[in-house]
DNA sequence: GCTCCTCGAGTTCC
DNA sequence: CTCGAGGAGC
């Protein structure tokens, strides 16, 4: 018999039992048994394993102690629910007809419920294996509809003609459905799938303990190597239950098969030396780039592809590989992949291992490689270019900038997270196998808990199983909770979070320090969010207001957030100011995250339409900034030797000034300007990336979008390729004068240019200091000396810098 | 094999 | 909102 049956016959065997574990019961035995959950989370967070005996306790004691809640009083629960999270141990649902009374059945909340928070009401409905979905559709069931609930689903609502409930309609529900197994609950359709289901369960499981069992008898093939056997009950669960098929491999179907294709064709591909697209266009890359998250099956699809597409998997792990030396040298591209295989004979590398045509390189932690030595990726770049076995690269982030040299030489196949959906088939077959009773809701909920990472659900249940053979509910969220991946709240999920209308609503069970504790997920950039987010919301707050009224409410809203947040500036400086006073950080989180958010939050906050969340300008233009600046300083440190003033003033009055020599007459006579332009850059050392900061800087008339638009292509090509075809000026240090330059204070002006130059001409330094005595002297402004002259020093320059080389 | 539908994921840094 | 994977139905 299936689980789900199982556990569905036994709650109805034992009523009283299932009672109590579903947090009803009298109000101190339930908030015993989920302390942790009810309310004030962070001071009943208690250690797992010690609730977790306790909920057994709690239970048998129940057991022993007679029948709990013969009747259930409607009023007294209701008024319980409403006093909210004063009285956390007080909400209570009504006892369920059937323990899976919801199955089947498709649930959507919306909108705020009177006496549960959103989590909570999700919850209740998954407890009874009810299935949660964010979206109506025309599958879904019921709404359960709250106060202002999103127009869009209300729209749905309208659409596909759907049933509403209100809360207590909901819990009705539960108490008055008795499920699939009597009554309407399932089709003749849903029961014949819920069958197929079982029985597909029951043969993998089969399947499982037959493989199991050859291994045993060292018939397997890839276990059997060493001369002994391994015992699978020795085994970790983990290594036990690794995929051994690609049908074992959870989710990212359509990526494995694009692999197994590739693989399959490789030996055509090598023959038409790549020119050939194939079906998806891979069939012009030697290599294809695996990414996703860790713990999805990456290497395991890999591995399992090759094999299956007859090569020998090679794999090579980034820490063994990390330096470009030993990528070459490892997979010694001369001798195996050309000579080697051209010639037939076996080439081993410097690990050892074999090389053939028919091997398969798998790079594990591409991204790693670099870590030690800059030239790993392009090193694996340049022998992915001229490979003759296909090679598969393994990484996390395909986009990070690491991976640059890699991008265009290889196929992507980004792999995602699997669902809860995909892996439960799997997890309950491994569950059955292990005679464990464990409904499939519990399941779930363990899968979402970790973040659908299979091997860790593999691992909990493994620990578990030594104790127990069933799991309710109740166990299951806490066993998830113990094992809770530490989460990571990414600055959208915070911002959605804590702007969003649950947060701060009445039903909210979320305490002061759990607000704060949201900024800390990331608290540089979380204020930075809320400050180019905070406007975007509807706020709740003036929800049931109309016209001026809500207006100027809003305004007054908005008043105050503003100087929470101008308040929170302050305080930052004080932390990262001279000062650095840390301990301010809490104070810091509240003015600048929670009290904003406080006044303004309410829906329309999240995706979908104009009120997306958008990521803040700040930054961009922060970076930007940096950039430009730093650009500048470069011309200002060439132009140095020709020019007096700081960056500021190379900015404000030389940049302008240098425009109509070296960028107008490309604007205004095309190509046959190139020659005075690229004359006049030398003469003031600016080179062709300066050239460009010249035009980014432009303002006005000279803004680069204008500029680059009235150079012709032609023009820009011209300039590139005739500059890079001479020979031009440098500006260069002799290591003497550097040593004498004064330490100058960050930010402040680069050193005069006679302490930093090659440039011992006796006139200059006379110009200088006369400059010093007379600075609006204009005949002593080196813009404004003689061509000759100018020309001297730059002849001077070219030389120095030959002489140099 | 095709089409339609459902439903969740996605955005980034001194 | 918008896209794409995956599932159901034909």
């Amino acid at each position: 018999m299936a689980p789900a049956k199982k556990s569905a016959a036994k709650a109805n065997a034992e009523p009283s039992k299932h009672n109590i574990m579903s947090f009803f019961g009298s109000a101190q035995s339930q908030g015993a048994a989920t302390g942790s959950k009810t309310g004030n989370r962070s001071q009943s967070e208690v250690k797992p394993k010690a609730t977790l005996t306790k909920v057994t306790k709690v239970e048998s004691d129940d057991e022993q102690g007679g029948k709990a809640t013969p009747k259930f009083n409607w009023a007294a629960a209701k008024a319980a629910r409403l006093a909210g999270p004063s009285n956390p141990g007080s909400k209570a649902v009504p006892p369920a007809a059937v323990s899976d009374c919801l199955a089947g059945l498709s649930f959507v909340f919306t909108g705020e419920l009177s006496s549960f928070s959103r989590e909570e009401s999700i919850d209740i409905a998954k407890r009874f294996c009810g299935r949660v979905v964010g979206q109506p559709s025309s599958k879904t069931d019921y709404v359960v509809l709250g106060d202002s609930a999103g127009p869009s689903k209300l729209a749905a609502i309208k659409k596909h003609n759907l049933k509403t409930l209100s809360e207590d309609e909901f819990l009705n529900l539960i108490a008055t459905r008795k499920g699939p197994g009597n009554g309407k609950g399932l089709t003749e359709k849903e029961k014949k799938k819920r069958d197929k289901e079982e029985k597909a369960i029951r043969d993998s499981a089969k399947e499982m303990e037959a493989r199991e069992k050859k291994a045993v008898r060292g018939e397997g093939s890839g276990v059997a190597r060493g001369a002994k056997t391994i015992d699978p009950k020795m085994q970790l669960w983990t290594d036990r239950y690794a995929p051994q098929t690609l049908k074992e491999v959870c989710g990212n179907k359509g990526q494995v098969e694009k692999l197994q294709q590739w693989l399959n064709d490789w030996s055509g591909s090598l023959k038409a030396n790549f020119k050939k697209p194939g079906k998806n266009g891979m069939n012009n890359f030697r290599g294809v780039m695996i990414t996703g998250p860790p713990g999805i099956g990456k290497t395991t699809s890999a591995h399992l592809c090759a094999k299956l597409a007859g090569f020998t998997p090679i794999e090579l792990n980034a820490s063994d590989a990390r330096s470009k030396k030993l990528v070459e040298n490892s997979t010694n591209i001369q001798n195996t992949s050309l000579d080697g295989w051209m010639g037939g004979g076996e080439q081993t590398n410097a690990a050892g291992v074999v090389i053939t045509d028919k091997s398969c390189l798998i790079m594990d932690e591409v991204d790693g490689m670099s870590a030690g030595d800059r030239g790993g990726v392009g090193a694996l770049a340049a022998l992915i270019r001229k490979t003759q076995v296909p090679i598969i690269c393994i990484a996390n982030d395909r986009s990070a900038p690491k991976m640059k040299p890699l991008v265009n030489g290889t196929f992507g196949l980004p792999f995602r997270k699997p669902d809860a959906a995909q892996i439960r088939s799997r997890i309950m077959t491994i569950v059955f196998k292990e005679k464990m009773q464990i409904p499939a809701n519990v399941v779930d909920e363990l899968i979402t808990g970790v973040g659908s990472d299979i091997r860790q659900v593999l691992n909990m249940l493994s620990t578990w199983k030594l104790h127990n053979d069933t799991m309710d509910y109740e166990e299951g969220k806490m066993l998830a909770k113990a094992n809770e991946k530490y989460s990571v709240l990414t600055p959208f999920n915070v911002i959605q979070k804590i702007l969003g209308p649950y947060m701060f609503s009445a039903t909210s069970r979320d305490t002061l320090s759990d607000k704060i504790e949201l900024y800390f997920h990331d608290y540089s950039f979380v204020p930075l969010f809320i400050q180019e987010n905070y406007l975007k919301t509807n706020p709740s707050r003036v929800r049931d207001l109309d016209g001026p009224r809500k207006a100027l409410k809003q305004l007054k809203l908005m008043e105050k957030a503003s100087e929470s947040l101008s308040d929170g500036d302050l305080v930052d400086s004080l932390i990262h100011g001279p000062e650095q006073h840390w301990t301010l950080m809490p104070t810091h989180a509240v003015l600048s995250t929670v009290r904003p958010s406080s006044f303004l939050y309410g829906p329309g906050s999240g995706y979908g339409g104009p009120n997306a969340m958008t990521f803040p300008q700040w930054l961009g233009q922060n970076s930007k900034q940096n950039k430009l600046s730093r650009a500048l300083g470069d011309v200002q440190i060439r132009m140095r030797l020709k020019v007096s003033g700081d960056k500021s003033e190379i900015r404000l009055s030389y940049l302008p000034a240098m425009f109509p020599l070296i960028v107008k007459p490309l604007m205004e006579q095309g190509s046959s300007a190139v020659d005075d332009v690229i004359q006049e850059m030398d003469d003031y050392y600016i080179s062709r990336e300066d050239w460009d900061t010249v035009v980014e800087l432009g303002l006005g008339e000279q803004k680069d979008e204008v500029v680059l638009k009235k150079i012709a292509t032609a023009t820009k090509t011209a300039l590139t390729r005739k500059y890079n075809s001479r020979d031009h000026p440098i500006p260069f240090h002799k290591a003497q004068d550097l040593g004498k330059v004064p330490k100058k204070l960050p930010g402040g002006p680069a050193p005069d240019l006679e302490e930093a130059f090659d440039l011992d001409d006796a006139v200059d330094d006379a110009d200088d200091e006369k400059k010093a005595v007379d600075p609006d002297d204009i005949k002593l402004d080196r813009l404004i000396q003689d061509a000759s002259k100018r020309k001297a020093a730059a002849t001077k320059g070219k030389g120095a810098a030959k002489g140099k080389k």
